[in-house]
DNA sequence: GCAACATCGGTGTTGACACTCTTCATGGTT
DNA sequence: AACCATGAAGAGTGTCAACACCGATGTTGC
């Protein structure tokens, strides 16, 4: 059923997406499309359900197509449904690992290490970052593999991409805070990296799946916190985490 | 963009799969289903390509769409799957629930042990199967709901629904050997049943979470035997854990 | 100021056409 | 005679442009 045609406009809106040049609530006209992809509004229809089904897009009868936006209640939502497959799949990755899936997981926990330290030592910490955020999901990635699951991975990978998506990738993240707190925070987040790469080494599958699912919470909250900053447009205060949770009743 | 006629035929082509009309593997002719519904075929392919989203349709280009069939190693990652959500919403559950959601878990058990008790006393267990099940699956969508998070509840409804087309529903179950065996089967899940519930309504999460990940594990152990069967065409004998797992590979 | 109405942008739907894949028949080869 | 390659026909999907319809916006009259 899918073509040529319905896959090339696929992958153009995905990309223009992905990549934030079509930002969250954006609507994406049918026509405006079929004429920059050139090709006609069938093909372009076909994408967006599509995208649809990726989550990445919104489509509202008569009303149109428009790229994902979502509340808090929904963030958390689809946060904690990471959280509860993310950490099953470290479970899984513990027991079923090959020699070449863990060597790729440390390849990425040691690419951490190094940039955290670089990072942590130097005064602008701006070029490592992207390289960093990167080894991150590497890590996430590798593990995901590990678990021999392909369907799980598939939706991990999906929730991970909706998640830049909506979240607005560095918009939100960026320059949170003085650089002292973001370096005790990598220092966390690295330990208990390490953490979760022995359980999974060790072939321990609680504790793999235990250590994913406080890393993953702790940082969902981080997140969250950083979202609800954002939408109710106060930068210099955190709210509470009382305050947090009724923001997300909206 | 989706509209009255992509919902018709939407309904339409879902009812039948579920019901059982169309089968796992059949092909689904646009043309076909569009006079049927009566309507042109663009809103049965957008119904077709909504019904993939949900996982109950494969499409594949130039040559159509089918009703989905899942191999044994698809088949054991979606029971994966649900049993990391459900059993995730099993926690959450035991820590959400409200005192109307305790009600609705609790009253379906009930019914379950009632249901269990006369089916263990009498000859003939068919006049009770139905209603069983159905108390079953009450049981379980009580405890998504009691977890108060939405997003996580499609899911696993999702993933339910699939469950039943692909596995054939009734055609594995029944009759799959003599009713002592299935006596003592359906006591144990009624006390895991049990177990679960206690967790919840103590606010257990942890214990929540872990109950509902041995009885789902329990569950899908015995659908893969009965599918493995089924698939081989061997219904005089079990196959070993060994040959379930080595035919997986196919 | 408000309600009814006209206008317009944009989607939903349709039927026709182009293209792809499968199947089956034909003919040549070993 | 059996087998593979070639090609033609048929069935069904992919794509297109035109039309029908809905919803939002702005305008008119009261």
């Amino acid at each position: 059923m899918k073509s040529v045609n319905t896959d090339v406009a696929y992958d153009y809106i995905r990309k223009r997406i992905l990549s934030g040049e079509f930002s969250p609530g954006q609507a994406l006209l049918t026509e405006t499309l079929a004429a920059e992809i050139e090709v006609s509004r069938t093909p372009v229809r076909d994408a967006l359900r599509k995208l649809e089904t990726d989550g990445l897009v919104t489509i509202r009868a008569h009303l149109g197509a428009s790229v994902k936006k979502m509340n808090l209640k929904e963030f958390r939502e689809m946060s904690d449904l990471r959280l509860a497959l993310e950490s099953h799949a470290a479970g899984l990755a513990a027991v079923n690992h090959t020699d070449a899936d863990l060597s790729a997981i440390k390849f990425a926990l040691d690419a951490m290490r190094f940039l955290t330290d670089k990072i942590v030592a130097a005064d602008n910490e701006q070029p490592f970052l992207g390289d960093l955020v990167r080894e991150d999901i590497r890590f996430h990635i590798a593990i995901m593999a590990a678990s021999k699951n392909e369907l799980m991975q598939r939706e991990i990978m999906r929730l991970h991409l909706l998640h830049r998506v909506v979240s607005g990738l560095s918009n939100i993240d960026g320059g949170a805070g003085p650089k002292v707190e973001s370096d005790v925070r990598r220092l966390a987040v690295l330990a208990k990296h390490e953490d979760i790469y022995r359980a999974i080494a060790g072939g321990n599958s609680r504790e793999a799946k235990n250590e994913m699912g406080y890393h993953l919470q702790e940082l969902i909250d981080h997140n969250l916190h950083a979202l609800a900053r954002a939408e109710a447009g106060v930068l210099s205060r955190d709210l509470t985490a009382e305050e947090l949770l009724y923001s997300g009743h909206l």
